[in-house]
DNA sequence: TCTTAAACGAGACGGTACGTCTAGTCTTCTA
DNA sequence: TAGAAGACTAGACGTACCGTCTCGTTTAAGA
C-alpha cells in the first residue's frame, strides 16, 4: 500500500501540514455565533474573526457557510444511534426517536438543526450531505430493525418500512421546524405505540371490528 | 367601531387608494422568479425590477422578503381543505394527506413550502404565519375527523391526536424538505392504513380478513 | 428649448438627487488621506470610512481609485494657466513654468500628481484624462506664446515648439517624480534662460545684449 | 576585505549555496509577464509560480515586488553609457539623449522604466536605488561633458549643468511617463540642438556663426 | 374644477457581507 | 542551510442586496 502511494503521490506530505487550531476554533466559533445570535449572525465575516482565522483559509477548507454549519454541527452532536443489546422492538424504536427528539428539543443541536434544513432547501450539496451522513445512518438504524420484526413475525410482513420510519421520525422534524407543538423525549412512546399498535379501539372481546369493514 | 372609525378619521379614504396592480404584480414576480432561479433569486430588488414596482412600496406593504413569500405562497396555492360528505374516516384522512402530497410533490408549491420553512427558522413572524394560516387549518380538520372516530368509538380513547396529526402530515414535510424518499399521492394511504391499523402482524386465524386485501 | 428638452429627456429629474456632500466628501477624505499616509493610504475602503459614504457611492461615480484622486487632484488644485498681459516672452514662460514648480514643489498637489503618473502607468483612463484635461491646456498656453514669438521673428523658425515646451516643463515633472535634485520656483527662470539663448558662451564683444541682462 | 570576512566568519560556505537558478529565473519570469499582462501581472505570486520559485526564497532575496522589478530592469537593459572617443560636444549629449530615448521608445524598457517610476512614488528605496544606479550615472556622463565644455570656454560659465542636464534628459521621461508626444532618437537632436544654441533667431547678417553649421 | 393627501416610481444613499485576490509570514519536509 | 511547498493572517478589492431616504408624479376622494 506504502508503494501505491507513493507511486500515485510522489509528495505525500510537504509543504506546512493544515492546522488543527483553525479547524477547531472555525466551528467552535460558528457555533458560538449561531447560540448568541441566530443564524444571521454566522457570517463567515465573523466566524474569522471570532475565531482569528482569515477568511481566504475558511473558504479554502469549506465550501459555503453552509458546510462550516454542517461540520459544526456533526461535530458537536453527540451520536444517537446506540442500540441496546437485548432490547425489544418497541424498546429499541423508542430508545432511537427519544434520543432525537431530546437532542433537538432540549440541546443547542435543535435550533441547529433547523438552520441546516434551511440551508439545505437552497444548497442541493447541504441537502445530500445531510441525507448521508445524518438521515440515512439513523434510518438505516430503524429500517433493520423493522425488518428484523418482520422476518421474526413480529410485524406484518407487508408494512412499508420506508414510511413506518417516516412516521416515527418525521414527526419529532415537524415540531422542531414549526413549533406547533412541543417536542420532548415522551414524545417518542406516543409515536412508536400507536404506529405499531394503530389508533383503532380493540374491544376486549376484539369480536367482529367494524371499522375494518367499512374501508375503502 | 365603524362609527368610531369615521368620528376619529373624518377623511377615512383620502388620497390615491391602494392599487391593487401593485399586490399582484408582486406576488407573481415572487412566484416566477422563485421558479427560475430558487430561493436566492427572490430578492426584494429583482421582484422589483420584475413587478415594475419600487422597492419603497414593497416594503410599504410587506415588512420582509419572507412575507412576501408568504402571501405569494398562499395565493398561488389552491385550497386543499376541502372535505368530503360522508366519506369514512379513512377516505376522508387519504384524502386530505394526498392532496399535501401531491401539492408539494407535484407543484411549485413545494419549493416554495421549502423556502418557508427555511425562512420560517429565522424569522418568528413568518414561523408563526406558517403556522396560523397554513398547518393549524390542515390539522384541525384532521383532528376533528380523529375526535369525532373517538367519539363514535372507532378509535382508541387514549389516542394522542396531535401525535397521530403528525404521523400522518409529518412525514410529507419530512420528504419534502430532505428528499430522501420520492413524494406523491400514493404515499399518503400507506400513512393512513399503516396508522390505523397499526404495524403488528396478525395471527392467521384471523388472517383472512377484508381490509388487508382490498389494499392498493 | 424646453419642448426640444421635454422630448429628449422625458424624465428630467426623477428620484433622490445627487448628493453634493458625497462628492465633496469623498475628494476632501482622498486629498487628507494622501497627505496623512501616502498613496498606499488611499484605499476605496479608506475614503469611504472617513467621508461616511459608502463604497457602492464611491464606484458609482468613480470607476477607480485613479479617477477619485484624479478629480481630488483637480478640485484641490488652483488654475495655474493664468497669462499676464503685457508681459515680455521671457516673463510669460517663467511665469507658467514657475506656477507649476512652485505647485509641486510647495504644496500637496506635489505628492499628488506623482501618485497619478503612478496610476497612469497602469491606466490608460487616468492617462488620456491627465493628457486632455491637465497637461495640453498648459501646453496649449506654451506653444501658443512660442508660435507668436515665431511669428513675430523673435524666435527661429526651425525651433520644434513642441520639444521646446518639454525642455521648459518637463525638469519641473521630473525632479518631482525622481527627486534628483530641489525642486523650486527660482528653476524656471534657469530653464527660460537657458533655452531661449542656449548654454553656448558668447564672445565679450557681444555681451551686453539685453537679453542676458535681464536675467535674474 | 575578502580576507576578513574569511576569517571572521569560520563557516564562510556553510550549507547548500544560493542557487543562481533561483535569481535568474526569478527576473525573466518577471520581465516575461511585465511584457505579457503589463504591471498589474508582475504579482510576487505570479513570478513564483512561473519561474518554479517560492515565494518564500523570492522574499529572501528581495524586499519588495518592486526591487524584483528594479533588478530585472537592470539585468535586461543594455548599458548605455558608452561614450565616443573624440567625439565633438554636441554629438556626445545627442548620442547620449538619442541612446535613452530609443531604449524607452523601443525596447520593452520603456514600460518597465514606467512602472519602476510609478513605484518609486510609493518606494524610497526604489526611488533611491533608481537615483543611485539609474538616474546618476547618466547624469554625470552629461554634467561631466558639460563642465568640461565650460572648462574649455565652449559653454557659459553661469550655465546650470544641473538644469541644463534635465532639459536634455527630462523631455525623454516626460513623453515615455504621459505619451503625450512621440518618443524616438530623433528627438534627442532637437533637445540638443535647441539647448545648446537656444531658440532666438539670429538675424541673417550674424549667419554664419559655426554652432548651427555644424549641426547634426 | 380644484385641492389635497396618500400611493407610487425612480434612484441615491449608508451599510453589511460576500467571495476573491495579493502581500507577506510561518512551518514543515527535502535536497 | 537553501529551497520548495503550501498553510496561514491581514486586509483591500469590487459586487450584491438590504432597508431607508428624498424627490417628483400620479390618482381619486372631497371641497
Amino acid at each position: 500500500v506504502a508503494d501505491v502511494e507513493k507511486t500515485i503521490v510522489p509528495h505525500a506530505q510537504r509543504g506546512r501540514p493544515r492546522s488543527e487550531r483553525v479547524r477547531s476554533a472555525v466551528l467552535a466559533a460558528a457555533a458560538e455565533l449561531l447560540v448568541e445570535g441566530g443564524i444571521d449572525a454566522v457570517t463567515v465575516e465573523a466566524i474569522a474573526a471570532r475565531a482569528q482565522v482569515s477568511k481566504t483559509t475558511i473558504y479554502k477548507w469549506w465550501p459555503s457557510r453552509g458546510h462550516v454549519m454542517l461540520e459544526s454541527f456533526f461535530s458537536s452532536t453527540r451520536d444517537t444511534i446506540a442500540v441496546a443489546e437485548g432490547a425489544s422492538l418497541e424498546e429499541s424504536l423508542v430508545f432511537q426517536v427519544a434520543a432525537l427528539a431530546r437532542l433537538f428539543g432540549e440541546t443547542r443541536s435543535g435550533p441547529l438543526m433547523g438552520d441546516l434544513v434551511a440551508a439545505a432547501q437552497a444548497d442541493a450539496e447541504i441537502r445530500a450531505a445531510l441525507q448521508e451522513r445524518w438521515l440515512r445512518p439513523r434510518r438505516q438504524v430503524v429500517v433493520g430493525l423493522l425488518r428484523d420484526a418482520v422476518r421474526r413475525g413480529e410485524l406484518d410482513p407487508r408494512v412499508d418500512v420506508d414510511a413506518a420510519a417516516d412516521q416515527l421520525f418525521a414527526p419529532v422534524y415537524h415540531r422542531l421546524l414549526f413549533g406547533h407543538e412541543p417536542l420532548h423525549g415522551a414524545l417518542a412512546e406516543t409515536l412508536v405505540r400507536q404506529l405499531l399498535a394503530g389508533l383503532r379501539h380493540l374491544p376486549p372481546d376484539r369480536a367482529a371490528r367494524p371499522p375494518r369493514t367499512t374501508r375503502r
